[in-house]
DNA sequence: TCTCTTAATCGTATATTTGCGATAAAGGAT
DNA sequence: ATCCTTTATCGCAAATATACGATTAAGAGA
């Protein structure tokens, strides 16, 4: 692509699409549920899990918490994330906003 | 990458995660807000509104059609577009059944 | 200090996405 | 029949994403 026009559109339509593209590997989605899960913020324990290398894991980990999804602290030698619950409420309920808005305002067509 | 590893994950982690993909572009997040405004299934006046060539649009359209998310209909020589309710809805739930399960199920750590 | 464990980063290969212009397909209008 | 409008598709270029091994960094423990 000659340049890439994300810029063009709203702040918000791409924060929910920055958000949706967090989510969009079925890594990430495991991730989120491993943290969820271990009650605990695991670090290498999702390399176990996962059917993935340590540094691909890694990877995903760095673009969840660019993402600001989940948090992540250096503890010792060892990382520890969890997921970040404000970011999350925040795109949940944008989200549903979209949704309702959408669903209110259409009548059927097709 | 040597091959990609997304089949290696749950059924429902792809699903999901091909959702949110095709929410992960804000012109795809547009075209949404678009199709619903409008009140109507709309096709080319999408093109108007957006920054974006006659075929990149055409293109987004396909992935939202290919994701379920909208379903599209030949009339005449022009092409109607609406969103998929029931898909919409689907997905909807069962992300907001992801975040409450993360949500419940988790003690505050870091 | 030296080693071990843990995790981030670098370098690289490959796949996918994004974007556009050009072209094709398909009806409608004259 | 011929043109016009509308939209899908093809072909291409450039940007991103995905994945891995190797390396680096940094603290823990002997």
């Amino acid at each position: 692509m000659a340049i890439h026009k994300k810029e063009e559109f709203s702040q918000k339509e791409q924060d929910l699409a920055s958000f949706a593209k967090a989510l969009a590997h079925p890594a990430r989605i495991a991730i989120l549920k491993v943290l969820a899960q271990k009650n605990e913020c695991i670090c290498g324990d999702i390399v176990d899990v996962l059917p993935l290398a340590q540094s691909t894991v890694s990877q995903h980990l760095k673009e969840l918490k660019n993402a600001g999804l989940i948090d992540g602290t250096i503890d010792g030698p060892r990382s520890c994330y969890c997921i970040n619950w404000k970011a999350f409420e925040k795109f949940n309920s944008e989200f549903s906003f979209l949704f309702q808005k959408l669903k209110t305002t259409n009548a059927k067509c097709c």
